[in-house]
DNA sequence: TTGATTAATTGTAATATTGCAATAAACAAA
DNA sequence: TTTGTTTATTGCAATATTACAATTAATCAA
């Protein structure tokens, strides 16, 4: 079917789920990373440097915004992206949470 | 075209997203929450724990298997699954990894 | 042997994702 | 206004994912 049934999870699983699935995609990674690597950036330095079709990159974008780990602002022509520092720190602390829940068991 | 560029991306890149588009679906979230909550598990009790049908959960952890975080011990007419805790320790160094490398910055 | 139980596999339908060409939109410079 | 630049949107094709019914395989119990 391909339709994922959300309302079978509870919040806080649908929430780690839906991150983590933007973090899905190596372009995203690549994107982030060049985000990082700067203090900014605009588009056309991503085509370049990911070296994929720029509505592709486009695409890419939006999925991040989306989650709002990224935002853009407008400036003229083209649009400065930029890492949201706050949601990039809540994302940092859902995923730690999730990650941390496990203990050693003892089993296997 | 639904085909992901591997090729156009770093190693490290296409391994962090692998493992988040594992952590992708709230399903196999749910699967690994309950394994934490036991110290072991059977494909039964899933069944009825998440509320899918049985093929839909053994192909999520088929899929959790794929990456290594969950292994299976045939133990009788049952499986018992349960996380490996060195690649969820590896698998977590790796996330922490890449979300350590955003520091602040000043645009934006 | 059967019959029951449990999990994997197969096949299929529906939806989602990825990628890009073509186009549009928004702005700056001439 | 026209022209060039940059990014978003649209439309489409190819592939992937999700979900489940039906079936298979494997084991245990009687």
């Amino acid at each position: 079917m391909g339709l994922t049934k959300t309302e079978k999870f509870t919040e806080q699983q649908n929430e780690i789920a839906t991150i983590a699935k933007v973090l899905g995609h190596p372009a995203r990674i690549a994107i982030l990373d060049f985000l990082i690597k700067l203090d900014s950036c605009v588009c056309g330095d991503l085509v370049k440097d990911i070296g994929l079709a720029q509505p592709t990159i486009s695409q890419h974008l939006k999925e991040l915004k989306k989650v709002g780990i990224i935002k853009g602002k407008i400036e003229g022509t083209s649009v400065c992206y930029c890492i949201d520092q706050e949601k990039w720190k809540a994302i940092t602390k859902t995923l730690n949470n999730f990650l941390n829940k496990n203990t050693t068991n003892t089993c296997c």
